[in-house]
DNA sequence: CTTTATTTGCATATGGGTTGCATTTAGAGT
DNA sequence: ACTCTAAATGCAACCCATATGCAAATAAAG
C-alpha cells in the first residue's frame, strides 16, 4: 500500500537520474530538500521513524543517490558519513568541539580544480572535491 | 626491557609537545617520518607487528599526537581515519576506485582561510582545514 | 494484468574504534 | 641509583556505523 505524497520535484529528480521512484527514495530525498544541511543515515532514519523505512534501505538509498550524482559526501569529522544535495554545492566551517556547522557560500575551488588536474600525472579528471574548515565556535572558545 | 633505537628527531618532537617519550610513541612517530604518506591506525599497527604495541595504544597515540598538533587528519573517503605529519602540510587527489593518493604541493588555502574567518559570524578562528580532490586515476578510467 | 528486474526488510555479520581496569613504566624528586 | 606517582599500556569486552545474504514485496515495462 504505497502512500501518494510524491511531489513533482522529487519524482523528476529520481526519473532524471534513472532511478525507480519508490516511497523510500522519495522520503529520503524530501528530507534533504526540506533541510538543506548535511545529514547522516541515522539522522534521516530517525526523522522518518516510525513509519519510515529500514536503516539498511536508507544506507542503500544514500549510496545510489551519491552514485547518481544527487548527493555528495561531506566530511564533518564526526563518527558517521554526512551527505548534502549536490545541487547545493558549498563548503563549511565545523566546530571540532560541539559540531556546529556554518556554511561558506562563495568559494570558487573550481578554478583551483582545473589547475590541479593539469598539474597531475596520475589523474585526468576530478569528479568532486571537499573543502572544509575546522575550529572552535565562539561559544566553545569561551570554555 | 625497553629498546633504545630512539632517534633525536622523534624524542625532540615528543618532548617539544610535552608528551612522555615511550617506545610506542617513538615507533608510531617513526612510521610517519619514514613514510610521509597518510597512514591509518591499522596500517601502522601492521607495519610494527609483531613486536609493536597493541592497536588500542596506536589509537590512543594518534589521538594524543593530533591534540598535540603533531599529526592532522586526512579525509581519504575510506573506511578508516588517516593521519599525516602536520609539518608536511599539503593536499591530495584521491582515486575513488582504487584509493590511489597523489600529493598536491602548492596550494595556499591560508589566504582563503583568513577570508573565511572574517566572513564568519559564529567562528573567530580556524585551527585546521581539509582540501581534497576526488576522481578516477588514469588506470581506473580505462575500465 | 502479468511479468521481471529491482528494491526492501529482517537477521546477522563485520570492522573500526572505544572503554574499564589491572599492570607497567617514564620521569621527577631524593 | 632508588622511590614514588601520575601517566601509559595491554587485554578483554563492548559499541556503533555500515555491509551482506536471502526471501518477500513492488515499480515499471509489455
Amino acid at each position: 500500500m504505497p502512500m501518494h505524497k510524491h511531489t513533482h520535484n522529487e519524482i523528476e529528480t529520481l526519473r532524471g537520474a534513472g532511478l525507480k521512484v519508490t516511497d523510500a527514495r522519495v522520503a529520503v530525498l524530501s528530507q534533504f530538500i526540506k533541510k538543506p544541511i548535511p545529514l547522516s543515515a541515522l539522522e534521516i532514519q530517525q526523522a522518518l521513524a516510525p513509519s519510515g523505512s529500514d536503516v539498511v534501505t536508507v544506507y542503500r538509498t544514500l549510496s545510489s543517490f551519491e552514485e547518481a550524482g544527487i548527493l555528495r559526501k561531506v566530511d564533518l569529522r564526526r563518527e558517521a558519513v554526512y551527505y548534502e544535495l549536490a545541487s547545493h554545492h558549498h563548503h563549511h566551517i565545523v566546530c571540532t568541539d560541539c559540531g556546529l556547522v556554518e556554511d561558506i557560500e562563495d568559494c570558487d575551488v573550481e578554478i583551483l580544480s582545473k589547475k590541479v588536474v593539469s598539474g597531475s600525472k596520475k589523474f585526468s579528471a576530478i569528479k568532486d572535491h571537499a573543502l572544509e574548515f575546522f575550529g572552535l565556535c565562539r561559544s566553545c572558545v569561551k570554555r
